[in-house]
DNA sequence: GGTAATATACCCACAAATAGGTATTTGTTT
DNA sequence: AAACAAATACCTATTTGTGGGTATATTACC
């Protein structure tokens, strides 16, 4: 069945080799790059789009916020997430967004077009999916309430992580230097921490990135 | 001309995909892959390579030592590390091997071909990798500097590390907390930082514990 | 024996972070 | 429509960190 996929990742190689990959296996698609999340926006907002292929961070902006305007135009479109980080209280946020399925970069090709190809959208279809699911639940409820950091603050953290002081953090993310305190403010507390540095620590132990 | 090329990296679909790209702008390329650094060393050591294409934190396995390996085998082979990090001590740990081109995984096809073609072995020839280089200078002299921190500078850092604010570290190390905040002076002087982030992430960019 | 490095400790001033509060707006959920 | 979470932003106050000095005692190395 001939299917219009728009493509958003701002590593050019890995687009490109996805593009490749898709025309080579696939049956009958029409693909559309975008490395950038704006020209991608601008695309989907006046164009038909069967499935979109979303990386998360894409140039600094957060995948999840493109996805959600994707999500007001294109209702019934699949939304597949193509990421490097594989956790949980990701997943479950895409879930939130109904995301269709959420699959590591290093998904076997033949996966990924099963998963493109297939009629239903159920986020669990996936078979590297799958795997991650058992403590899915039990992650969410035990461990992730325990901390449910937002996006935002995530994003915080990183640049925290970076060794950017507040002031350089709120010009980078266009808000005020207020705001920023505030967010840290929200994290310790949570955090039940005092400082950056337990912060940090925090942030490795739980592998928020890495 | 023919090249034998050897490419190793645990994204599977980068992988697939840079393979297929390579097929198609390569003028007469034969590509092997692997997604597993042992099952790649086994190859390469009794197999001839022209180019070795390979990321860094190949499953868990530090793709340096893989690089290392290979160099011993192949010492005028290209090699070419293709990673998602690009940061200076990386660039530096690279140049210090021997390694001919440092290029992040989004580099244009057409430039990674370019490299991949070219007869020098010139660690700054790719564009993207000069814009590293200014600095490169700087992160070396810092990384000499790594040597030159006194026992005490170390276990301080040690402590900051660990979430301790200087009131802490003073009564902890039986020390005045002036005499703490004098020591994190030298420190951050001699790192060229000015915030325990980013003594932290220097810290753990050079191995300093662990 | 002189020089260098290290550890110790203080002064001052300023910057940054932390922590309490309040408040508005937007979007989602029920 | 009401309730909620999230992001935004400000106020006040205190603590912590940073960076410029200076200074002394100790150890280590030529």
């Amino acid at each position: 069945m001939h299917k219009k996929i728009l493509i958003c990742d701002d590593h050019l190689l890995f687009l490109n080799g996805l593009s490749e990959v898709l025309k080579k296996f696939g049956t009958d698609y029409d693909i559309t790059l975008f490395s950038d999340s704006d020209q991608c926006q601008n695309y989907f907002t006046s164009a038909a789009v069967d499935v979109f292929l979303c990386d998360l961070n894409i140039d600094e902006r957060d995948g999840f916020q493109l996805i959600q305007q994707f999500k007001k135009i294109h209702p019934k479109a699949k939304v597949i997430i193509l990421s490097a980080y594989f956790e949980e209280f990701l997943v479950n946020k895409a879930a939130r967004l109904g995301v269709d399925a959420f699959l590591p970069k290093e998904t076997p090709i033949e996966e990924l077009i099963a998963v493109i190809e297939s009629k239903s959208h159920d986020f669990y279809q996936a078979s590297t999916t799958k795997k991650g699911i058992p403590d899915f639940d039990n992650k969410d409820k035990a461990q992730l309430k325990k901390f449910s950091l937002s996006a935002q603050e995530k994003q915080i953290i990183r640049l925290i992580i970076e060794g950017k002081t507040s002031k350089e953090i709120a010009s980078e993310l266009f808000i005020s230097k207020t705001t920023v305190d505030t967010h840290r403010k929200n994290i310790n507390k949570k955090l039940e921490i005092s400082n950056s540095s337990s912060l940090i620590k925090f942030a490795h132990e739980n592998n928020l990135f890495s």
